[in-house]
DNA sequence: TCTGGGGTCCTCCGCCGT
DNA sequence: TCTGACGGCGGAGGACCC
């Protein structure tokens, strides 16, 4: 029996281009041609770290998740923003409603990115992405970078490939003459840690990544992760769009200021935390069964404690008394806390 | 010396029941 | 009754994403 042949999914990735530095810029006019960098409470004195930054403030080395100190002194003429994510949730929104028009085939991809399934569309790549373009500006004023491709890695990759404001079109025929020069840490869900065993074993690009037999990378990386690398190195995701999805944790936590030793500060702090969650849950319309502290220490060394009820739980009173209960159980003799954090999982719709 | 906050998923380990 | 294998599950930690 004849095999159809499956035809090829058009996956579209949208990319909002520095989108926290591009909202503060147009609320805001004055900062045009400036190295602005969002990020913490917007002071560079204190603990937080680089939410974004603008191209003018990467021409400094200034990058995300650089602590903010470290970029002052890259950069200590840059405007230092807070992040106001209300700000930027609601352009999101507006830029996401564009989106929509296209088709309601749409995965969220956080605040700032989404994939469209435009494999029912009928109009051309460069059609759609045109459209999507101008539908963005009107809306925002803002720009994007758009990536097409057969699924949503080799999608996301291409809208990186050309930014700001590119689109980007990869087909099956370029994934050795594209994909396989990329450095392997241009795969999705390739971070710093597998990139630098990869480094050990002489591999540094997708080409390299992709030659490797199946056995290798499982033996190295476990079933699971070995497989997936085995696929994405050749440019293979059958992965579907996730068009709807529910929470599985909420959680709220909080770097101190300086390192705290001080039992009441922390425990106060644990309280006011639980107090969060559980607003947040309320709102959701959620309880929970699983509660779980994270402590932080000084030496950055993280522990973390859960505690399970038979039921799931949804007042203040018994979700805190389950997170003192997992203070109780870290030993904290001798030790300054820099971290706590307070996350309720195991979450049940609230009937 | 520096390393946020809010998430997801995976692995490993120990416990428990069969 | 003892022992080992095995699967499910919860807890802990870690990698990764935006």
């Amino acid at each position: 029996m004849d095999t159809p042949q499956k035809t090829l999914r058009r996956i579209l990735h949208i990319d909002m281009d520095a989108f926290f530095a591009a909202v503060e810029e147009k609320r805001n006019p004055a900062l045009a041609g400036k190295p602005v960098i969002i990020g913490g409470a917007g002071d560079p004195s204190r603990r937080g770290v680089v939410a974004t930054a603008n191209y003018e403030a990467r021409k400094y080395g200034v990058n995300s998740a650089m602590p903010l100190r470290t970029a002052y002194k890259l950069c200590p003429q840059g405007i230092y923003l807070p992040v106001d994510y209300e700000a930027y949730a609601a352009v999101s929104r507006r830029f996401k409603s564009v989106l929509l028009r296209v088709t309601t085939e749409m995965e969220s991809g956080g605040i700032d990115e989404a994939y469209l399934d435009l494999s029912l569309v009928p109009e051309s790549n460069e059609a759609v992405a045109l459209k999507i373009k101008t539908g963005i500006a009107r809306e925002t004023g803002l720009t994007c970078s758009i990536g097409i491709a057969p699924n949503k890695l080799l999608a996301k990759i291409a809208s990186d490939m050309h930014k700001p404001d590119g689109l980007t079109i990869l087909t099956p025929d370029d994934i050795e003459g594209r994909l396989w020069l990329m450095p392997t840490r241009k795969l999705y869900g390739l971070g710093p840690k597998t990139e630098a065993h990869l480094k050990a074993m002489n591999i540094a690009t997708i080409g390299q990544l992709a030659a490797l037999p199946l056995e290798v990378l499982t033996e190295h990386f476990g079933p699971s992760y070995g497989g997936y690398l085995f696929e994405a190195s050749k440019g293979r995701d059958d992965s579907p769009l996730i068009t709807h999805w529910e929470p599985r944790s909420v959680s709220r936590e909080t770097t101190f200021q300086t390192d705290v030793g001080n039992w009441q500060t922390i425990a106060r702090t644990i309280a006011d935390l639980t107090r969060e969650v559980v607003a947040d849950l309320a709102h959701q319309g959620y309880c929970a069964r699983t509660v779980t502290l994270k402590i932080r220490f000084g030496d950055f060394k993280t522990v973390t404690r859960a505690c399970s009820a038979s039921a799931a739980l949804d007042r203040e009173e018994d979700i805190r008394r389950r997170a003192f209960a997992c203070l109780k159980r870290v030993d904290l003799v001798g030790k300054k806390v820099r971290l706590v954090g307070v996350r309720a999982g195991n979450l049940e719709k609230r009937l």
